[in-house]
RNA sequence: UCCCCGGUAGCUCAGCUGGUUAGAGCGGGUGGCUGUUAACCACUAGGUCGGGGGUUCGAAUCCCUCCCGGGGAGCCA
């Protein structure tokens, strides 16, 4: 029995297994806040109903103390939620002594220290039964376009884009391992062996940023497909983030009501996106008077119209998504900020065949992507280009040398997705235990 | 790595232009109340003022330094 289920039990007597979440003592009266992980319901204890030792134990029971709850289930409009339980009978199954976090405010640093308790609250919870949307509704649609979920190693020998951000460990005689940054590379391996794939798994980044964008350990899911172009590439992407909102919508809709979401502006994130080419976005941030943070040589900061060929920054990101009441997608990057594997546009060799997904209401970057260089020989000079360890790509290169095929994908990043879904701050509340620059525990 | 802000009771904070014995609310405990929604009322316990050093007759308060945390930049999902 629980307590999403209460309504269908009205009249009925009813036993409740849960933790204690409130409680208000008043005389002969006890009400109790009870919640059992699926909602929250008040339990009243009125003395002259219940023994001696029923309303002991009722009045004296703690915050997050394990119960028993037996009673009967009525409509009461003054309760929470529309229902209550007048309790019969109370048994306590352990009695928790100075549960520290109360219903009162508290600071990041002490709730992520009880990061295991802290997710007992109902905000909490709300937020992680989301997470659960977006995760089932990417499964849903991957495997439902008929894509195979093919899982990516964690411990990598090599890069994938650069060795400056990368976990380093020891693997036995072989030498230093890396927890892996992206699934990618071995994504493409996968796609040339089952055509459409998607890797899902966490992923590292020993990044020293201290934002609310940024944890060290994420989640991403990264489809993978032959044949697909960079067209291609962006109507999934497109279809797939579509997906999710719509569906979390559906099935989450009371989570986010009670996050204080506003639904409105989800229910708006239907296809069409807008995209725009990364040269028509600096073309937009000039004409918009968005400068540029420079630091002079002299170590002066000076402010600059935005120069074509320079990445863009969180501020001119947010900027350019500030006219937007749903998702766009900026695509053809200059190669030189890219990472290597992507392909050249062949209409302008400047540009790669690139793309990001940036959210509205400030959510910022939420997918990253691109179609693949396939050609053997323009793949290794690439490499060679980045200073990349040529060895280790060796069985990267062999993708391009059997039977290689136009084949395009993307990353797309849980925590960033939720947390812009529900319109949470900070990212570490969208992880079960957010793992960060200067945080490894609980 | 760089820039900005902070660290005082279990929690959230006030006090900080130096000056008696360091405060409030919440939480805990005791008592009161049959409708509370972060209840309310009364009483009560609870502090090496982040660590170290310095200035001073006197430091929570000023200076130096280290540690810890928050926000941001860069980089990125």
């Amino acid at each position: 029995m629980w307590v999403e289920h209460l309504s269908r039990y009205v009249g009925e007597t009813v036993t409740l297994r849960g933790w204690v979440y409130h409680r208000t003592r008043k005389g002969k009266l006890v009400f109790l806040r009870f919640r059992d992980g699926t909602g929250i319901c008040q339990c009243v204890v009125f003395k002259p109903n219940v023994s001696e030792e029923v309303f002991e134990h009722a009045r004296s029971v703690t915050q997050e103390s394990s119960v028993v709850v037996t009673g009967t289930v009525r409509e009461e409009s003054r309760a929470p939620g529309g229902y209550e339980i007048d309790v019969q009978d109370f048994q306590i199954l352990h009695l928790a002594v100075d549960y520290p976090i109360t219903p009162k405010e508290h600071g990041p640093d002490f709730l992520l220290k009880h990061r295991h308790l802290w997710i007992r609250s109902p905000r909490q919870a709300a937020i992680l039964r989301v997470r659960a949307g977006v995760e089932r509704a990417i499964r849903d649609f991957l495997d439902g376009n008929g894509f195979i979920e093919a899982d990516a190693p964690i411990l990598t020998p090599s890069a994938c884009e650069g060795t400056s951000t990368l976990f380093e460990l020891e693997y036995f005689d072989l030498g230093n391992a890396y927890l892996s940054q992206s699934g990618q590379l071995y994504a493409e391996a996968l796609a040339m062996a089952l055509g459409k794939v998607y890797t899902f798994g966490p992923t590292f980044r020993a990044e020293r940023s201290k934002t609310r964008r940024h944890l060290t350990e994420f989640w991403m899911v990264e489809p993978e497909a032959a044949f697909f172009t960079l067209d291609d590439i962006m109507d999934m992407a497109e279809d797939m983030v579509e997906y999710i909102v719509q569906y979390v919508l559906r099935h989450h809709r009371r989570e986010l009501e009670f996050l204080g979401r506003n639904l409105e502006k989800l229910e708006k994130v239907r296809r069409p996106f807008y995209r725009m080419s990364y040269t028509e976005a600096v073309e937009w941030l000039r004409q918009h008077d968005v400068k540029l943070h420079r630091k002079t040589p002299d170590g002066k900061e000076i402010l600059v119209d935005f120069p074509w060929g320079e990445d863009f920054g969180a501020p001119q990101e947010e900027a350019l998504m500030e006219q937007f009441d749903k998702p766009c997608i900026v695509h053809r990057y200059p190669a030189e900020v890219k990472a290597f594997y992507m392909k050249r546009d062949p209409e302008d060799p400047r540009v790669v065949l690139a793309m990001d997904m940036l959210a509205p209401e400030k959510g910022g970057e939420i997918i990253g992507g691109s179609q693949r260089e396939d050609d053997y020989e323009a793949l290794k000079q690439r490499i060679l280009e980045h200073n990349l360890p040529l060895e280790d790509f060796q069985w990267y290169l062999d993708l391009r040398k059997y039977g290689s095929v136009p084949h395009s994908g993307f990353g797309l990043g849980i925590e960033r997705t939720v947390r812009w879904i529900t319109g949470v701050e900070h990212i570490r509340e969208t992880i079960p235990f957010p793992r960060m620059l200067y945080r490894i525990e609980p």
